[in-house]
DNA sequence: AGAAATATGAAATTTGCGTTTGAATTACAA
DNA sequence: TTGTAATTCAAACGCAAATTTCATATTTCT
């Protein structure tokens, strides 16, 4: 085609790539695959990219970005520390639960997480280990300075791992019977109204034990 | 070698592939990495079992077998429920931890949720389903008869998901500056009492707003 | 318009992996 | 000892997927 289509033509890469990275994995994904939803020859990758690994590297760069823009669309640095653990519960609602964009970071992230390659520790290093010290920050001022430093990260992990779990469960093509009521992901109010709870009520029962710890 | 040690071979070839289908994944893995850890020719594992495939199914066997044993020395269906959900963290967060064979099948569990193959659907019927099922009338029997299916459900949930969560940690080769106290796998005992405590405060929260509706 | 740069397409090459083959070796029983 | 079945081994095959190549088309610049 022509030149400015050419320009598209690696947009529309990108974005096939991202869109099959995060619903099948790197490897389970073909180049042929990528091309064929971008409708690009299977050359497209190779041209624009260098490889097949570069390509995801970028998509990686790509959703990143994305995720900070909304990520400060979302969580407001100057609310109360309740108030942002709820909005980032929200946050990771939304994340995991959408079809678009902003759920298929969330997939990669995961896929990369459980199935380790060779990117897998700078990706970390990057792009997803500022976030945990923020979340650290969050939660040691929701449970106050009596806590020590080791149990406040325990509490950090009980409080962040639904959202977690959340995303694996999101990815199973699960042909279980399904539930009644379409199981956690059917209702994401509820869901969130639930974690908060839970988050709350144990951060108070850790204040509690540590403020009368005989009994 | 001689037959003896012939029919040692298959028992080599399987405890390899259990190790590295659980530490790399299906496909990371190779039937040559596996002959090679075994000690034998590469076509050990055609010869013995078929298919690379084939192999795996009886990885997943031999695993669930040993697994079922193991449930049943730690959780007792004669205790009380908050016991037996204790014993429940406790199982999970062993078979999370552990580097030998009761760790493995965790692993090789989250692998093949978050990246799923042929096999997927067929293998959580089989082996996972069951647990889950025992897991939600365990929270039936914790959280009263006034929740509803829905509310319990999301509480099972937000209780199961740190274990869950912790399989997907261990997983991964984390070469983050560790914090200082080497992260919630480095005691055991505290992470359980957290889970522990977390899942009955949200419980009995859980419960006190089912009482009291109103404020 | 014509030359240079850029983009596309189809086919060829390369590579890695699972699997097969057939010969060589070993175990065991008659 | 000799025949038979089981096991081991190295090499070869087949296939699928990434990458390269090179010819062709299109755009840009002068």
């Amino acid at each position: 085609m022509n030149r400015t289509d050419g320009t598209a033509t690696s947009e529309r890469v990108l974005q096939a790539a991202y869109e099959l990275f995060s619903a099948k994995g790197f490897h389970a994904t073909t180049t042929q695959d990528i091309c064929s939803l971008a409708q690009a020859n299977i050359a497209a990758v190779n041209y624009y990219y260098g490889s097949k690994e570069n390509l995801y590297l970028e998509v990686w760069r790509h959703a990143a970005e994305q995720t900070q823009h909304h990520w400060e669309e979302c969580i407001h640095e100057d609310s109360p520390p309740e108030e942002q653990l709820r909005q980032f519960i929200a946050f990771r609602l939304e994340a995991a639960l959408s079809d678009d964009e902003r759920g298929w970071f969330t997939q990669l992230i995961h896929r990369e997480m459980s199935n380790p390659g060779p990117l897998t520790e700078e990706l970390g290093q990057r792009y997803l280990f500022p976030r945990v010290l923020w979340f650290q920050e969050l939660v040691r001022a929701l449970v106050g300075d009596k806590v020590s430093e080791r149990q406040m990260r325990l509490a950090g992990f009980c409080i962040h791992s639904p959202l977690m779990h959340l995303h694996e469960m999101r990815m199973r093509p699960d042909r279980r019977p399904p539930p009644p009521d379409g199981g956690p992901l059917a209702d994401p109010e509820a869901l969130a109204d639930t974690v908060y709870t839970f988050a709350l009520a144990g951060l108070r029962e850790l204040r509690r034990l540590h403020e009368e710890p005989n009994r």
